[in-house]
DNA sequence: TGTACATCAGTGAACGCGCGTTCACTGATGTAC
DNA sequence: TGTACATCAGTGAACGCGCGTTCACTGATGTAC
């Protein structure tokens, strides 16, 4: 069991995968370089090979990750208070992270790097996965009685009702989890791109004011 | 007056912007290169800056071409028959325009582009200008009694109320268009990068449902 | 209508740059006996 | 504990590539008289 070696390889790995989001978060997901990673690390690029494949692998690991990060920080700071309580902290972990990371945001939500393209049997189980976070704070809502039984998802469109009986019995949380990052991915989307700052003013007030608004919607206030 | 001469040069000019749109659509918004649509074009890559001083200000050219389509395409493909039915209409048009040009709409509501960074003084107007089309039909929802006066935003916190106060009497449908873009925003954004798809199926059919829900909420269903 | 001059769109060569990737190699780390 | 061999992280040179931008130029278009 060569643990020394081993041990360093995992290091360099994960350093590799560190010096390429400080990387992103400096020059935008597009600018990404394994040259400029392995010249920060005091590498040469070549040595970079003997980690990632090549630099789309690198990429996916990266996005993987993002999706990771974002995940734990939905799920770490949403305090367990009331339902409403948590579901306000959830949204507002979720602007959150997106401020703190936009270009691991970006690489999440969009495909800003050329020639890239995500394999989507990795993506979309980790993406799926992020969203269940959303969807426990539905299942909570409706747990504590808080979530209105409206008949708009009540009786859906026939082709939308179809893809969801996959989901089983938390179909209507799926979907209602769907609106609700939507709702929030529009928001943060908009905020971060500076479309909102000339319009609303002040962001955060005005994102907490859609929380509230959204809560309300699906329920009781708290 | 060189009519001739201009009017070769007019051409030209548009059809550097033709030819660039065309790559961004084929390669992505990062992948734009000046060498790249000269050759297009049978062209040398120097005569390009006859035309645009460096490659930055050919983005922004494209920047706020994008607007202007986008923002046409919106009142363009809304018919005239009652508000509610327009606004439903601009709705389908937002992501028909979206989903015809997703890298142009990327170009407007990312920032893929790297070392490139807007100009805002040109990008705002632009921006501002199309979402003068949202708040017409929230005005003409206002005007044919649909408009449901809620409270939510007749009494906002403090900090977006001041920034509000800039708008004068449209403030409140300044407001309702904001909530309005980042709603279609949201829905689209997450559609054009296949985060909806292997939730609810029918994108089109969920969207559509979102409209109507938004124009209940908003007031009246026609 | 014809000639001399000015304008200016587009060329071709060159600059310095950084990129992803390959390859044969070195030398430290680890393994077997 | 010591020696012979195997593994494998990282090097350095090289590949072919495309990029934005500059510069002195050519030659067609337009202008003045």
């Amino acid at each position: 069991m060569s643990t020394r070696r081993e041990k360093l390889r995992q290091e360099t790995h994960q350093e590799i995968l560190d010096t390429a989001r400080q990387q992103i978060a400096e020059e935008g997901a597009a600018a990404l370089s394994l040259r400029a990673i392995a010249r920060e690390m005091g590498m040469t690029a070549p040595a970079i090979y003997r980690y990632f494949e090549n630099r789309d692998a690198l990429v996916t690991a990266l996005i993987l990750e993002a999706y990771a990060s974002f995940g734990i920080a939905l799920e770490t700071h949403t305090p367990q208070g009331t339902a409403n309580e948590d579901f306000i902290a959830l949204g507002m972990a979720y602007r959150a992270w997106a401020r703190k990371h936009p270009e691991q945001y970006q690489l999440i939500f969009g495909t800003p790097i050329p020639g890239y393209q995500a394999p989507e049997e990795e993506t979309i189980p980790a993406a799926r996965k992020t969203l269940l976070v959303l969807v426990a704070a539905i299942e909570a809502l409706r747990e504590t009685g808080n979530l209105n039984p409206q008949p708009e998802y009540a009786q859906l469109p026939e082709s939308i009702a179809a893809a969801m009986e996959q989901f089983g019995e938390i179909a209507s949380s799926i979907y209602l989890a769907t609106l609700l990052w939507s709702k929030l991915h529009g928001l943060v989307s908009l905020e971060l791109n500076n479309h909102l700052r000339y319009l609303v003013g002040d962001s955060e007030a005005f994102y907490k004011q859609e929380l509230q608004a959204m809560l309300r919607q699906l329920g009781l206030l708290g």
